[in-house]
DNA sequence: GCCAACGTTGGC
DNA sequence: GCCAACGTTGGC
């Protein structure tokens, strides 16, 4: 099992449009680090959901259901996206401003690498970010 | 292969 | 709106 976190500015696609639809194509990605993060992805890992530029935090989670076939969206069928289903609203959202304020959180690539738009996240973070936003671990489960 | 110019992302 | 950090493009 594999942790991740995964971008998108709300005024393309926000939380509220992923609760609307529950499986939801991840395309767009344009970038070969964050499409290698794609690839790595499982059916069964679980992603944050993170509102960048608007809002800036973590406000759900995702479970990846199909793992990465080309992107219908990309007519040269170079890059490719995975489908991912809701699973929980993060109870209180985690914002950028507090995670920067956490020192067990200083290593981690929304803040060594802002740019990057698919990222992994380690077991150790994902628990701490989990209990920052007081995500029950029957929320994940069901 | 180097590097300048340019484009994009995302925080502030 | 600005800027830092990258990524990409194209001339040489």
């Amino acid at each position: 099992m594999n942790y991740w976190l995964v971008k998108s500015e709300p005024d393309a696609y926000s939380w509220q449009e992923q609760l609307k639809n529950n499986i939801e194509p991840w395309t767009g990605i344009r970038n070969h680090q964050a499409k290698k993060n794609l690839q790595s992805m499982k059916a069964g890992d679980l992603a944050f959901f993170y509102h960048s530029n608007v809002g800036k935090e973590i406000v759900g989670i995702v479970r990846i259901v199909k793992e990465f076939y080309p992107d219908p969206t990309d007519p040269d069928h170079k890059w490719c996206c995975v489908d991912v289903q809701t699973v929980c609203t993060v109870p209180v959202p985690v914002t950028l401003k507090q995670i920067k304020t956490i020192p067990e959180l200083q290593e981690i690539s929304l803040i060594k690498q802002s740019r990057l738009s698919v990222m992994s996240i380690t077991p150790e973070h994902w628990q701490l970010l989990c209990q920052l936003g007081q995500v029950s671990s029957q929320d994940i489960d069901k």
